[in-house]
DNA sequence: CCTCTGGAGTTCCTTTAAGAGACCCTGTCG
DNA sequence: CGACAGGGTCTCTTAAAGGAACTCCAGAGG
């Protein structure tokens, strides 16, 4: 199939942005891997049942946007993938699917994974809330206001909450 | 192209689930759209430049998962599609999304869009928090454990923050 | 009454990426 | 020195995205 790059045509979107990075098919999965451990690609080729080709590819083009840094670990041309900062930070997002999916697709079986806290040491899950006030933050509870890397063109309505 | 469904094989995992239902090009774009209140047909096809036929796949997949609702709204047949719950629950995700593509990918330009929460008036972005103790929780704070619904196979070292 | 128009999709064809699996290269071990 | 293992490439098939034209339906206009 032809991709369109997300992007390119939707220059002022960061949510398209950040699926330019890792919104193609994998890539999270990939990410999820690394992640919990399994470093090297005969380990996630395994686990994720993705053909080589494909992890070839989103690993190097995972590398190449600094999500995940490729290391050497041995004389011979041996290589482990590792999170970066900027990698780190992604799994944020691998967080709240995992709440999402946990409470509207596990089904009757409950969780497959439960995280426990180290701050508290207890289970739990990621919540969003205001980096400013703390509380609670939804799609509910916010405007959107053009920012300084906005285009001329903002979508129509930007502001949710509002309409019926 | 072919696509394997991620969480057949992956089935104890919710970022495979989750990556089930939003997972496929434009999915998370098209929620955006109609958080932003761009509920109509033309309106989300224009705006994202997608073409109708993988609109309407869209659509209805995300209808018949739960996460938008069709709505007539006219005695002709003409249709809004608004965010369920479920959905709703979802823009959590682009919101997440959003705070990263603004921090690593906006550049100099700074990012295209601000939130303003209304419980404090301020401009801000989300954070991950622990549901339980509400200290900032992230990937290298957690310990992962098998949870009611894991399978018997868990994948290796399920615990983060361990090794090189 | 007949046509025009606009929303909401279909249909069909082309292009290209994912899947599957065989093959290759390199350095070490027995 | 042959087997093995990690980490990839190569090739072929299949199906999904793009693009654009076409359809269907219900009011509005003349």
């Amino acid at each position: 199939m032809q991709r369109t790059n997300f992007s390119e045509e939707l220059a002022a979107c960061s949510v398209a942005r950040t699926l330019d990075v890792i919104g193609e098919p994998w890539s999270p999965l990939v990410l999820r891997d690394v992640w919990v451990g399994l470093r090297r690609f005969d380990q996630i080729q395994a686990d994720l049942g993705i053909s080589r080709k494909v992890l070839t590819e989103r690993l190097g083009y995972l590398v190449e946007q600094g999500v995940l840094e490729r290391r050497p670990y041995d004389q011979r041309p041996r290589y482990e993938y590792h999170l970066t900062q900027k990698g780190t930070e992604l799994v944020d997002l691998l967080m709240v699917m995992t709440a999402w999916g946990d409470k509207w697709l596990s089904g009757e079986a409950g969780p497959p994974v439960l995280y426990r806290h180290h701050a508290c040491g207890e289970i739990s899950h990621a919540e969003l809330r205001c980096a400013h006030c703390g509380e609670p933050m939804h799609a509910d509870g916010i405007d959107a206001l053009p920012g300084p890397g906005a285009t001329a063109a903002p979508a129509a309505a930007a502001t949710t909450g509002s309409a019926a």
